[in-house]
DNA sequence: CCATATGGTTAGCTAGGCTAACGAAACGCC
DNA sequence: GGCGTTTCGTTAGCCTAGCTAACCATATGG
């Protein structure tokens, strides 16, 4: 393969800066009063509305006994809802509840904050820059494969 | 809350680019033959040089404890060598075997392979913005880590 | 020389991932 | 209508990866 192509060096270091930039929020994180798995599967419901259990796992990317597990919990902790199907008995329909809202939107807040601090001291152009270059990634993981999480 | 500046949009959406490219990346990592976090640990000892356990720990972000643990089972994989610090005998130093090294590279080349291929089909601009916004994110993280402001 | 700090390990807990196996319901097709 | 197959969700059991607490051995500074 073309071993120091542009795009093979513009690769490598979006990598390397996606990985840090989320390391760096993972240790935000810790103040969540739930684990990151189930703050996102939280988020999905949240911003992208109430689904059955399956279609939440396939969304999240995680098998269907792995999200059973963290709904379970995000029930017990009174953050998501469970109501029948209304057609299919198998099949239930998940929706966050109120409190659920809440501190999803505490964490998120949390999360963006931090963030935030961090872009703190760009000038203008260098926002401009984070900004479309997140654009383009955005377009470019569309097309490579019709993801539609979140 | 909810006011959005630049600065705040750009965060929002540097944050879910960031998210949505690592949540691709971790299916190619299915094929990989050892765990992310150990992987990750071996990364650091090829790419950033040989160091003793608690510094590795460290520069992963993790506990001692946890870096114990994964450095075991590099060792165990025959990934990692450990030899005796120079001068503290409670200190080893870590380094990287042949394996190790033919392991990461292969690895290493599925992820950026990955990424090579998204990337394909944009123009020269488009790889320069994101070429530019990974150095910012690079120098904005860096600097971020050695102020414990805020 | 002793108190304290540091490097690393062990034990034990939690979260989050997986597959295999299962029951119940839905679907498809005679 | 019945029967095989698929799909929805759960349970059980295993693995990785994170943590703290407690510990031993060695360094280091008064």
């Amino acid at each position: 393969m073309a071993r120091s192509s542009p795009t093979s060096r513009t690769a490598d270091r979006l990598h390397s800066a996606a990985i840090h930039l989320l390391r760096r929020l993972r240790t935000v994180d810790v103040e969540a009063e739930v684990g990151p798995a189930r703050l996102s599967a939280l988020s999905v419901l949240v911003f992208g509305g109430e689904r059955s259990l399956s279609e939440l796992a396939a969304t999240e990317q995680v098998a269907t006994p792995t999200m059973s597990r963290l709904v379970g919990a995000l029930e017990t902790d009174g953050l998501v809802r469970r109501r029948p199907h209304p057609t299919d008995k198998r099949a239930m329909i998940l929706s966050p509840t109120a409190k659920g809202r809440r501190l999803l939107e505490r964490a998120r807040a949390r999360r963006l904050g931090s963030v935030e601090s961090m872009l703190r001291g760009l000038d203008r152009e260098e926002l401009r820059v984070l900004g479309e270059a997140s654009e383009i990634l955005e377009r470019v993981l569309r097309a490579d494969r019709s993801d539609a999480s979140r």
